[in-house]
DNA sequence: ACCTGAACACCGTTCAAGT
DNA sequence: ACCTGAACACCGTTCAAGT
């Protein structure tokens, strides 16, 4: 990393590279302490350099959007719809855990980038190929963005804490409050009935990458139903 | 609203006086434009008198968080969970519609504010109720919180653009720019395609109540069937 | 003891002065 | 023409000086 460092310093300053230095910087540092001061330091390079590459930090975090979403594994044609679908959806799943920053910065933008446009167009795409009506294809990519609460399903996770989400230690005890065990008490008892890992039954911590399969074969389940059904809001 | 900031300006100051004046900066300026600064301006106050009442402005912020979920209504007790489930989720959307910022900025919070415990906490217990077992009802939560792909459903949607998002304009054209459909052309024709709420067929723009509840009983429907054939992960 | 102005360490971005 | 330092208009928060 202090090499890598070098490198960039050394190399002429472009868009690719302020990007790339961005990225880098919001998963190290996190999105917080992303400031285009500090981006500029870490390049070695006076802040004013960076707004001959980028017209501003909004149009930055554009670009770092984009190059995350760059990153997600294109939809690879396939008979079967729903395998296409799940496939890329959990490549993206993949890409937003290396960038924990990215699925807030995505969510809190007006206007979708290129890039988004780009692969929600590919994933209609795959719905007609599979035999959606428009009409329908329409109402799924709603569901399959919707998120039935505000909430966080992290909730009592860690992994954002640090900044960097890494596999750095094994299996967090994931404590839940002696205080809020009695005061949430169903909670509580969800936290200690997760243990679809091994076999321990409390304070297990929940297995992310189950949970979201769950969600995701939920909806892609219901959607084939509908699907084979014809069905029509018209 | 001058003589409503003329009535805050007089009384005494308190958290909850705070808190409110807050919520409605950031309901009018959006979240973006809040800052303890202008705040205390508006409350026609130095802006060190904040800091009797709040910490600090993430604290502040959560003293928000918290206004708006108590703005939820209650999970009335019903014999039928899924009737139960289905008010109070769309009780927090209409919440959430009238504090566009709030979504978000619970979404950015590391650890849940008491206010959402309470509320995760009885939608748990109402799917105990309903016959759920501890398991199931795990996964469910999660899948409730779970956005399957990281972007906003609002694509091409203007009401969060002017911060209140009110039901000003009378269906605004949605316009899908010609440039773009030659470009998404699968994302143009979904867009075509949405014409749910009268005959028109291009440019309507979506009827995001109808897709959120279109969202909802496909989940609602998709449990419902994994708790009838006794659903376990273990 | 309480309140509060000035100050500190930051921001993003403009702009004019240097080359 | 390009580059860049200083400057501007902001931040959140500390802290010491006033009452």
């Amino acid at each position: 990393m202090a090499e890598q460092a070098e490198t960039l310093r050394r190399a002429p300053l472009s868009r690719d590279r302020v990007l790339r230095a961005a990225v880098a910087l919001a998963d190290e540092a996190g999105i917080e302490s992303l400031s285009m001061r500090k981006l500029a330091q870490e390049l070695g390079v006076v802040p004013m350099a960076l707004y001959k590459h980028v017209s501003n930090k909004d149009e930055l975090l554009d670009g770092m959007i984009d190059a995350v979403v760059g990153e997600i594994e294109p939809l690879v044609p396939d008979a079967d719809w729903k395998r296409a679908l799940r496939r890329r959806i959990l490549s993206a799943r993949q890409v937003l855990l290396r960038h924990p920053w990215a699925a807030l910065a995505i969510e809190s933008k007006l206007d979708a980038t290129p890039a988004i446009l780009d692969y929600l167009n590919a994933m209609v795409g795959a719905l007609r190929d599979g035999g959606f009506s428009t009409d329908l294809a329409h109402h799924v990519m709603h569901a399959m963005g919707s998120r039935m609460m505000g909430f966080s399903q992290e909730l009592f996770d860690t992994s954002r804490r640090a900044g960097r989400s890494g596999p750095a230690d094994p299996a967090p005890p994931a404590t839940f409050p002696a205080e809020a065990a009695a005061r949430f008490p169903h909670l509580a008892a969800i936290a200690g009935a997760a243990s679809h890992d091994d076999a321990s039954v409390v304070g297990e911590g929940c297995d992310d990458q189950f949970e979201f399969e769950f969600a995701l074969d939920l909806l892609l389940d219901g959607i084939d139903r509908l699907r084979a059904q014809g069905w029509s809001s018209r």
